[in-house]
DNA sequence: AAGATATTTCAGAATTTACCGAAAGCAGGA
DNA sequence: TCCTGCTTTCGGTAAATTCTGAAATATCTT
């Protein structure tokens, strides 16, 4: 595939971008790719495009996968394997959110829940240590008890909520409160 | 400083953690330390419990400086330098965000932008291929927007807005509704 | 101002992570 | 079952990141 001049420069941002996040160079610039072809591309193809090994394509496709944020789709007559990206974006902000909790959420409760229990065995901790690795999980546990809650809402429920949001902020706002109901900052 | 057993897990934790979170290990490693000390730790006092180098302490000191989450102190008749980790954790998730949002988000924005703007001289690239990139940034704005507008609440404010979230999402649920308000799923 | 103590910078070493290309694995024909 | 086209696995290498120790810098004390 021909990229153009702004779809390169495109694909090029993500992939500095997917650093930052956790993913490679290379797996953010295929998703990019994909995105931005809009059309199912066989993975030899993406390996032409980005000028990268086969065998990478393959290893970051799977990763992709693993964050469900393309799929494997089949044209008639191609034995080959195509990719498309999830062009929804508010599926892929759910699916990047669901992921990096799995990841990143979920097991620093399970060892903050793991040293809990344990600080019952160890004498050399103070008490206010203990207390402070308390305050960490359930501080954590009860954003994500928060998260699950709202994870599973249709979108249009979500806007209303982040409408709601905005609603809770202009009223009454810190330091200045307003005289009048017509006053809209 | 002495680690007990625990406290010794839980900064490896954070040590791994980190990793994960665009952190390295031993700058998690550091702020773990002084979170769960409690007290300020002068640098060399932090090398020695962690076994790091002097001059890697001094790095990572300014990373966390950078992030917000640790502040210099002084003490009388000492004259190094002490740090003290944030221990509030509302204000520790704003940093993060803040911080995340600053790193992660802006840049993106801006580089969707320049897309935009460069997509009128380039005519290798399809319109719903522009489209899509503008799909993108105008999602990424309104979040963006929304966060800026939900950040400075105060932490009450914020508790509301979650719990009505959590109302929201209660109130009929997808694929089931209640048919008498008594019913609390 | 010189000496003592504390901090930062920096070049290279060590470690970790990403990537390539060759070989192996897996279908679906002939 | 033996090609043939496609995909994945894997050992080694290249690249990037992190960490160290020595040197430079800064700041107090006398």
């Amino acid at each position: 595939m021909e990229l153009s001049p702004v779809m390169e420069s495109f694909v090029l941002h993500w992939g500095e971008m997917g650093s930052r996040w956790g993913l490679n160079r290379t797996v953010a610039q295929i998703f990019a790719l994909l995105y931005i072809a809009g059309r199912p591309l066989p993975a030899d193809e993406i390996a032409d495009t980005l000028k990268v090994a086969r065998s990478n394509v393959s290893t970051s496709i799977r990763e992709l996968q693993s964050w469900e944020l393309i799929e494997r789709t089949h044209a008639i007559g191609d034995r080959r394997d195509h990719f498309v990206a999830e062009t929804d974006l508010w599926t892929m902000a759910a699916r990047i959110a669901e992921e990096r909790k799995k990841r990143e959420i979920d097991p620093t409760l399970a060892a903050l829940a793991r040293c809990l229990s344990d600080a019952r065995m160890d004498d050399g901790i103070g008490k206010d240590a203990v207390a402070r690795i308390r305050a960490m999980h359930d501080f954590l546990e009860s954003a994500s008890g928060w998260y699950e809650e709202i994870r599973d809402l249709p979108q249009s429920k979500l806007e209303t909520l982040m409408k709601m949001g905005a609603k809770v902020a202009r009223l009454e706002a810190p330091g200045k409160k307003p005289k009048k109901k017509k006053g809209k900052r």
